[in-house]
DNA sequence: TATGAATGAGGCTTCATTCAT
DNA sequence: TATGAATGAAGCCTCATTCAT
């Protein structure tokens, strides 16, 4: 039962440390010396593995991102319909978060930092693409609604983003549960296409043209 | 009819500058050497207003925040239903962000920040406390779903987060409205309880099931 | 008897201190920590004055250079020939190498080092012009070989590079005196055009010739 | 007739090699890394062969110094007058600088380097001893200058680094050779007696005097 | 002989903070 | 109040060297 590749335990020790840390003190907040020493290894293995902190940070967030994504997209070939896919998607996201919380805390952490290249948000950003086209086809069959579809996965995600902090704080399972059907339906409600729709208030305009126009 | 605290307008201009900065940057991007600089002050009259970078990062925090809860309650009050309440707070709350962009990508990119102190972030938190109690008005009036209030309204946080980016993005006027209106039907009815409420699929149980009880 | 500009003072300590561990240890094996410690003052007030090591020690070769060039000049333009201007910039050179020796030798082990930069480089060089423009009118007036103006400043230069550090190495000052009379004896016969001139052996062509064709 | 030592490429790549980093970035601008890299083999097989960093360096210097000296003695004895063998050595040294520009400018440029031990340097000057003795024949037959022979020889060293640099960066060989031949009648002038030696002005005493003697 | 992952001392530089003016 | 030169701890990274294979 040896390792496969013996020669990258230290890597992978490094990454691993990395990752709890950042999560805990944020990029600028964890020395490089610190994330050496929890690791085990001396402060040149880490620069031989990585050229650069920032290089550090980027291999880390490709792999969590790119991992998340083969999360959520498990068993989702396997379901009938586009609901039922989208339902798939979200448990798979919050079982993940709940497993992976400090992966979670990561991402959210790091989603929109600068220190993450541009290069690597786009190819995070690529693996979640697959969302995209299922809201597309949901708003095809007409179960979703006729909206900005990009607007609808942005709100998707963030409602995530807002639910999972919550599912995690709780430790009771049954609330656990309670919590993420609740959630659930919030999102499904949402997305949702159909005669049951509510309209909100109408006073937006009002509001806007306040701002442009003194006289009705 | 002069300015009633002249000597103020230093600490205004270090204030307004670190928000800009801050927000470009990141904290830790951002030295407070260059705050002082871009603020036409000297390094000392930083440290004479903050006695600490963190104390500034504080105070402004604390101030973004009052000022951001300000814009949400404004005109709340006369408003008449429960329904008509959340709608105008939710139109303040985009018409803030798409008006103060800077303030709010400094709010969104700070709100989890290990180096805002947790009782800036308990003072921040208080200001929106009116929220809570709006939610729980509404659960009590059977026209929001009875589900965890603070649930909802992280939920209803974060929701505004996913659309607030998309809109700022947005150039013409028009569409922007259009995404407001799309965001706003989004929340409320993934907020709202009523006969059309739809259901999500069921099979979340199994997923979770599996983990814990090996039995068939 | 104060310091006219005391805030400087540091900064002036910092070059001097420069200057000899640079001689005595060359630019790499001088580690900023050792000039500041040796100059008396913090780490950080180094980077105060010279935002990078290559920068202080650009401005220390410009001063240098300066300082060797102005030395070079003094008192050329009130002799009436020549070859007194040539001689008073000789004597010129050797009597400032042999005061500032520590200066002397920072010049040569720097000016071919890739760590001086080359804007530097150039300014230098441009102190030293005024030679070229005197080896030309010899050149004119007939005094100095028809040569290379550029070769004859090239062997100048390089006749007074192998003459100082044999002088300083000198400490009976009679013999220093001696030594450069001979040393300009040697670059005036090199230099000067006229009846006496002797021609070296004619047997270069030989040598080169052979290398590209192997028969007569 | 394969070679004899075989095992001795590496060590050769790597002497290649160095030679070609040194020159180009110097003895700190190249890490060892850098070296076995470029040289094709593993770093640990450049301590196998040079235990020290310092002592790679040595080496090689040891090696082109030999190189030089005795490229410049080639044919020398065969010469029958001091003059012609001079001429011979300084010919042998532009051709061998022409050849070998790495080399000459290895040497140029660590000549005075503390980086080099001392005991390679004395090795490497008595290579040169033969040079000295030549100096010191010319004089016993009266067509040297009876000048310091040090002196001279250092001078002689000296004006063959002035004028090397001008013809490596000539690229016409008719100028190539107009050149050389500029720099040797330039060196035969400054170092011959005889009749025909003309005096510089005689204005140093007054310089050097003004020190010592406040004296009219 | 040859390899290259691993080491850790040490270098350059940044920056929050102080303090004499 | 306001200044900005001065401080020095701490961070990122380099690189000569070692050693198990």
């Amino acid at each position: 039962m040896k390792p496969m590749e013996p020669a990258l335990e230290k890597r992978d020790a490094i990454l691993a440390t990395a990752l709890v840390l950042f999560c805990e003190r944020g990029f600028f907040g964890t020395p490089t010396s610190l994330i050496s020493r929890e690791a085990g290894v001396a402060t040149g293995t880490l620069f031989f593995y990585f050229p650069t902190k920032e290089d550090l940070i980027d291999t880390l967030y490709r792999q969590v991102k790119g991992e998340a994504a083969a999360a959520l997209k498990a068993g989702v070939e396997n379901e009938p319909s586009v609901k039922q896919k989208l339902c798939r998607v979200w448990e798979n996201a919050i079982a993940w978060a709940a497993e992976n919380p400090a992966k979670f805390r990561f991402m959210e952490q790091f989603a929109h930092s600068p220190f993450v290249s541009s290069t690597a948000h786009e190819e995070g950003m690529s693996h979640f693409l697959f969302l995209l086209d299922l809201v597309r086809d949901g708003i095809r069959e007409g179960i979703i609604r006729d909206y900005d579809p990009i607007l609808l996965c942005s709100l998707l995600a963030a409602s995530l983003s807002g639910l999972t902090p919550r599912i995690l704080a709780e430790k009771d399972p049954e609330k656990k549960e309670f919590l993420t059907r609740q959630g659930l339906t919030f999102l499904w409600n949402g997305l949702a296409a159909g005669p049951g729709a509510k309209e909100p208030c109408a006073s937006l305009e009002r509001t806007i043209k306040k701002k442009r126009s003194p006289r009705p």
